[in-house]
DNA sequence: CCCCCCCC
């Protein structure tokens, strides 16, 4: 039986041996595992797979190209498995040999049992079993070519029109998935699948510019920078879509937390970088992996995901300050829909906003978006990110003819539309909210960044002392706290004007509870005068005209009413504790009739 | 050498 695989394969591959050129041997796979690293199971990626090969005698690991994902999910390869290899490479990283399989046939796909009984081939290289070369040679090219390179650009002199070299030193070709900082002599042919603007930057080390660019080919991809001169130098040359070869330029370990393209490693441009244009149509186009508009939902926050759609609603062109940077950037927002009958928001930033100029229901396709969670479901575009307008694939011709026959006229279902952000006589659903409870459970506000939750509750208690703050009189709403300077005037720092009288504005604390928990929240302004009733300003003249009772009054008609409140729970420190400040920023009436009628649709789903 | 991906 053992006989059935290439006996030696294995050993040649990691031990002391060199797999002969052009070698296909037939191996089994004997597991294939996914690798969850820590930044591709938040970011969303491509998953990457791992499997362990045996050639009967001996098994080790192997990495497959993110090309062959499809052949695991579909099952079409799974434990036992026997393939025969048609192209890969290997690649030594930080002492352990590796082996990439770019290109296998599959002859049998359901296999139920292992084949002989072989070892694990890094034991048998520890113990002394198997000799291992020198870690240097086995930085090698491909061992085999893989197919489907028309043109047939390998490693030497390139043919059929391709890489020019000029004599440079510039290495064999490699796929992507192998390069690594161990290795220096290689060159890629790689399609530019995403290129950024030039970014300036400016900090204590110093200021510069740089640019990003995307690479792929058929085994994986991994992200480049240019920085100032290279910047210069290939910022123009690099297009995106087109395919080139690149070589001598620096590996990096790339830093993930910074970094969503799917490698470990990302290239660095330098002054010997050599790019040149390759015509080569064979280099895969971008792949997309899409997800309907409604699966959305079972993402998480910050996840990755390709999404295609028709673009329905293009709002107007908007800025908002970044509140880490205080630097402005530009904001769009546009709806896209897909048959699914669900809708989502997309922003678009910075140039990709002010740009975008597609008023007549474009389908788009994007690569590489990030879902938020704001209003149920949301999505923002990464700098990273790509937009095809009307791509020419079949997902796009299928929702052009679904968008004009049909679902144009469709009524679609806004992630948006049910919650947090949602117009003002839409109810949020029971399901939609969370409980006081639920907030805190979740830790909601406890880290770096603002939540935003919708919850239902009960006014409980409303503090009638401290209920408003002296503000600036400016009708342009500066809103500022004035501080009265001694003479009779109220001043304004920001303003920089003094006023006669300030104009009081609310900082209502309330306590706030439901079937779970209850939690201290602040209204400011418009949502506390909607709560009692008053401007904070005439409640101020009332407490100061001395009727406590009337005062009084309006704090405890306003308590026991209950409201959906929109809430963002952020962190604070205050007296060096660290704690959760609550702040309402809207207050809705709930429907109660909406929410009877989803109720008992709900029971009666129960029951069926 | 960037590394922010923002806002409601």
């Amino acid at each position: 039986m053992a006989d059935l695989l290439d006996v030696g394969f294995i050993q040649a591959v990691f031990g002391d041996g060199e797999a002969p050129e052009g070698a296909s041997p037939v191996l089994q796979i004997l597991s294939v595992k996914k690798i969850n690293s820590a930044s591709s199971a938040s970011s969303g990626v491509v998953d990457r797979y791992r499997a362990i090969l045996s050639d009967g005698e001996y098994f080790g690991q192997a990495m497959l190209a993110v090309n062959l994902n499809p052949l695991i999910d579909s099952k079409e390869i799974d434990k036992f498995s026997i393939i025969k290899l048609r192209s890969y490479t290997t690649n030594a990283v930080q002492g352990r040999r590796l082996l990439i399989l770019l290109e296998f046939d599959i002859l049998e796909s359901v296999y139920n049992e292992k084949i002989g009984e072989a070892v694990n081939i890094e034991h048998a290289v520890a113990n002394g079993t198997v000799s291992r070369a020198p870690a240097g040679n086995a930085n090698a090219a491909p061992k085999a070519e893989p197919k489907g390179r028309a043109g047939g650009a390998g490693p030497g002199p390139a043919r059929g029109g391709a890489r020019q070299g000029g004599g440079k030193d510039v290495g064999p070709l490699f796929p992507i998935e192998s390069l690594s900082p161990y290795q220096n002599k290689w060159t890629i042919k790689a399609r530019v699948s995403a290129k950024s603007e030039i970014k300036h930057w400016s900090n204590q080390r110093g200021d510069g510019k740089l640019f990003n660019v995307t690479f792929m080919d058929e085994s994986g991809e991994i992200r480049a920078t240019g920085f100032n001169e290279q910047c210069d130098n290939f910022y123009d040359l690099l297009e995106e879509g087109k395919v080139y070869f690149v070589s001598r330029a620096r590996i990096n370990i790339a830093k993930k937390q910074f970094n969503n393209v799917n490698n470990e490693y990302e290239i660095a441009f330098e002054r010997e970088t050599a790019i040149e244009p390759c015509d080569d149509a064979s280099v895969p186009q971008i792949k997309y992996n899409f997800k309907r508009v409604d699966e959305l939902a079972d993402l998480n926050k910050d996840d990755m995901c390709d999404i295609i759609g028709v673009v329905r609603e293009v709002h107007d062109l908007s800025s908002v300050t970044s509140k880490a940077t205080q630097k402005p950037f530009a904001k769009r927002d546009i709806q896209i829909v897909d048959q699914s009958g669900q809708a989502v928001r997309l922003t678009l930033w910075g140039k990709q906003a002010e740009s975008f100029a597609h008023d007549d229901s474009p389908v788009i396709a994007f690569k590489g978006v990030k879902v938020g969670d704001f209003g149920g479901r949301s999505l923002s575009m990464f700098s990273s990110a790509t937009m095809s307008v009307n791509p020419d694939i079949n997902e796009a011709h299928a929702l052009r003819g679904w968008y004009d026959s049909a679902g144009r006229n469709t009524q679609f279902n806004a992630y948006t539309s049910t919650m947090a952000g949602r117009s003002d006589n839409s109810a949020p659903r029971l399901n939609e909210l969370k409980t006081i409870g639920e907030a805190k459970d979740e830790n909601l506000g406890m880290r770096d960044k603002t939540d935003y939750f919708t919850t239902a509750a009960v006014v409980a208690f409303i503090k009638s002392e401290n209920f408003s703050y002296p503000a600036c009189a400016n009708p342009d709403g500066c809103n500022k706290k004035v501080i009265e300077d001694g003479n009779g005037t109220y001043v304004c720092d920001k303003c920089d004007k003094h006023w006669p009288e300030p104009i009081h504005r609310y900082i209502l604390s309330m306590n706030c509870m439901d079937h779970t928990s209850s939690f201290w929240i602040t209204a400011f302004n418009e949502v506390a005068e909607k709560l009692l009733g008053i401007s904070a300003n005439d409640l101020w003249k009332l407490k100061e005209g001395g009727d406590e009772q009337q005062f009084q009054s309006y704090f405890t008609k306003a308590a026991g009413r209950s409201y959906t409140f929109e809430m963002m729970a952020k962190q604070d420190s205050y007296n060096e504790q660290v704690r959760v400040r609550y702040t309402c920023r809207k207050a809705g009436i709930p429907d109660f009739v909406a929410e009877s009628a989803y109720l008992s649709q709900q029971i009666a789903l129960f029951n069926i």
